[in-house]
DNA sequence: AGCACGCCGACT
DNA sequence: GTCGGCGTGCTC
């Protein structure tokens, strides 16, 4: 690739111009990068750092102009160069740094780099109604000022103020002790330095309250990324980022890439969620990207969580990163009575138990949220006698039933098993395969209770506008008793009239035949409790579970951190997950399963020499989800103690792979992928 | 990724 | 005879 003249300037002298090629990068999977001469008849400026449309064989791509040079390189044939039809954009989007980061991107996660760069510009048509910040929302809320911090924020804060540039810190504070306003004051702080500050959260926190809250703190300081917003709104912000007029930008894992001038802190709320690592290629992990950014700025990173990831307690544990906790609540509000609530024997969803409270609650006039960590149905072996399940020696993760092949099977490294005609620890014939959905329980719950309002709440129904809005309003009234739904419930969790809180089944996602399985209900359950009871204290948590002696459930109920981390990072070291090691997984995907099938059997061929002796292999295998759109879904993992060590190896496979590789099966790189769905 | 070109099978 | 399948190759 090719240095990128930064300094090129306007020739003086108009009878001398010289000959300009411009490099643009377009987003493609193509690892490579392609020269243009300027628009015919404009005259030249320095277009570096701005988008242009160009004519790309028969088709017109918008591309980002990374460099300009006086020589086309050797080996690219001068008669083919084209002008570039126009520079889209008056202002440079992007600079060298932009591009630098743009390359590690692509190096470490598998894509090209037109493709990374693409991904960390605003771009986007979406539906407009979000509105950046003004300093009038910062003079009319002056009054709203801050008050005075607990001995325990000052010590946090006074440790982050103190801050050496290459420092990671962690406040592990418990829901209710005032994480934000360390956050806050430590964004301050940094402002008042002249640096800036970026500040990261899950896209579900992300809403108008939120970046309300910020714009009162610093009106026109501050610039607002949301995925809601039209590609014109986020343009403007990104603009004002640019110009350094902004200082502070709020945003979900795409505002890791705002082009801040002087990064001087970046924070990551919520630390744990999923939501911080992309769904699309490039599969980059927000604090990932963070660390590379605060490594090559020379700024502290300050996370935040209830409930660290197993990543995240792991360094804690052996100081990499320095804690700060909050452990006490501000409000002082006790926390809600849990109970853990066995499922065994309940005819439907409810037990009788739940029933009786959530009649107990409407009759007080109270209202009761019921949560239901995923939608749909998963299929898993159970036996309601003893509790126990089918799980895999190798891996540890529960084995995915196939109605039609007559088996179950791991979706780690593909081992199987008949069903077993009765429950292989107690003998019961009882045991089979069992499964739990949201409408079933809506159906049931109004069955139930004829006379009471029940409302739902998941992704479908807050796709259909604003429902979501309007549902937590009428909730927030009092006008449903019942409210049920998944993650989205959350938000209503704190409303007054709330009394009861029921998790429907707390074991859904212990089912998922994923090794962060346990995390995630563990880090849930504990998220749901802490905020269930920080306004109500006559409150109550039932947890409902097919396990009542699970550890992460009797745990999470407990509130016994400790214990949790302590087992769950054991068990992954036994069985050499991350943190442990690193993970690389391929999916192949294709119309033809047997197509699939042998290519996913080449490229472990061709990695099998290359692995280091740290290193081993999952798969292939057919992915949980192991038919989607139609596509056939086989993986690989690659897993291995050094992440170096594994890229190298995974790079030269796929280039040997690539050579005579089906056009028809698609092979996509997860590096650190967070789920093996 | 797209889009064109090019080469073999069953249709008016 | 041609329409249309998909393998192959190229895009500054």
């Amino acid at each position: 690739m090719y240095q990128a003249v930064s300094h090129y300037h306007l020739p003086l002298l108009p009878y001398r111009i010289p000959l300009v090629y411009l490099e643009l990068l377009f987003s493609l999977p193509i690892n490579r990068s392609w020269f243009y001469l300027p628009p015919a008849g404009k005259p030249i400026a320095n277009f570096f750092g701005c988008r242009a449309a160009a004519p790309f064989g028969k088709r017109q791509l918008s591309g980002c102009i990374i460099g300009i040079h006086e020589n086309l390189p050797p080996g690219v044939d001068p008669s083919k160069i084209k002008n570039i039809t126009r520079v889209i954009d008056a202002q440079p989007l992007f600079g060298e740094e932009e591009i630098r980061l743009a390359k590690w991107m692509s190096d470490y996660y598998f894509c090209a780099q037109g493709e990374a760069l693409c991904a960390m510009l605003p771009s986007g048509r979406r539906t407009a109604g979000y509105s950046s910040f003004s300093d009038d929302d910062f003079d009319k809320n002056l009054a709203s000022a801050p008050l005075t911090l607990s001995d325990e924020q000052r010590n946090a804060l006074a440790g982050i103020d103190g801050a050496s540039p290459q420092d990671i810190f962690y406040l592990h504070g418990i829901t209710g002790s005032g994480k934000t306003e360390v956050f806050l004051r430590a964004a301050e702080n940094t402002l008042a330095r002249g640096r800036s500050v970026i500040y990261l959260v899950p896209e579900i926190a992300l809403t108008k309250q939120t970046a309300d809250a910020l714009g009162r703190r610093f009106g026109g300081k501050a610039a607002l990324l949301h995925s809601a917003m039209t590609g014109s709104e986020k343009l403007d912000e990104w603009m004002k980022i640019k110009r350094g007029e902004a200082r502070i930008v709020l945003g979900p894992r795409s505002a890791v890439f705002a082009p801040v001038q002087d990064l001087g802190l970046l924070i990551i709320d919520e630390e744990h969620d999923g939501s911080y690592k992309s769904g699309m290629t490039p599969r980059y992990h927000a604090r990932q990207v963070a660390m590379r950014r605060c490594a090559v700025y020379g700024a502290p990173l300050l996370m935040g969580s209830a409930t660290p990831s197993a990543e995240a307690w792991q360094l804690m544990q052996n100081n990499k990163i320095k804690k700060l906790s909050l452990t006490r609540r501000l409000s002082g509000g006790t926390l809600p009575e849990i109970k853990i609530v066995s499922l065994a024997g309940a005819h439907g969803c409810l037990t009788s138990e739940l029933k009786a409270e959530i009649r107990k609650t409407a009759a007080e006039g109270r209202q009761t949220i019921l949560f239901l960590n995923r939608r749909g149905f998963a299929y898993f072996y159970h036996c309601p006698q003893c509790g126990c399940e089918l799980t895999c020696k190798r891996c540890s993760v529960s084995l995915t039933w196939h109605k039609a092949k007559g088996y179950a099977e791991c979706h780690y490294c593909g081992y199987r098993a008949a069903p077993p005609e009765a429950c292989p620890n107690c003998g019961s014939l009882e045991a089979g395969f069992t499964g739990f959905g949201t409408e079933l329980i809506e159906e049931e719950l109004k069955t139930v209770f004829p006379d009471l309002t029940v409302k739902r709440l998941d992704a479908d129904s807050a796709a259909a506008g604003n429902t979501l809005e309007t549902t937590l309003t009428e909730f927030r009234e009092g006008l449903v008793d019942i409210l049920l739904g998944t993650q989205m419930v959350a938000k209503g969790l704190n409303f007054p009239g709330v009394k009861l809180v029921g998790v429907v089944f707390a074991d859904i996602g212990l089912h998922l035949p994923d090794f962060r399985a346990a995390e995630r209900v563990f880090s849930l359950l504990v998220q749901v409790a802490g905020r269930a009871g920080r306004f109500f204290p006559d409150g109550k948590v039932l947890v409902q579970t097919l396990r009542p002696s699970d550890p992460a459930i009797v745990r999470a109920c407990a509130l016994d951190l400790d214990g949790f981390y302590n087992a769950e990072l054991a068990a992954r070291r036994e069985l050499r997950f991350p943190p442990f090691t690193r993970l690389i997984r391929w999916v192949l995907r294709g119309a033809d399963e047997a197509r699939v099938t042998s290519e996913a059997a080449r490229l472990y061929k061709n990695v099998i020499p290359r692995l280091p002796p740290d290193a081993d292999i999952l798969g292939p295998a057919e992915c949980p989800l192991s038919l989607l759109n139609g596509k056939y879904r086989r993986h690989i993992i690659l897993r291995g103690e050094r992440a170096g060590a594994l890229h190298a190896a995974a790079r030269l496979a796929m280039a040997d792979f690539s050579n005579g590789a089906d056009p028809r099966v698609y092979l996509e790189t997860d590096v650190d992928p967070v789920a093996l769905l």
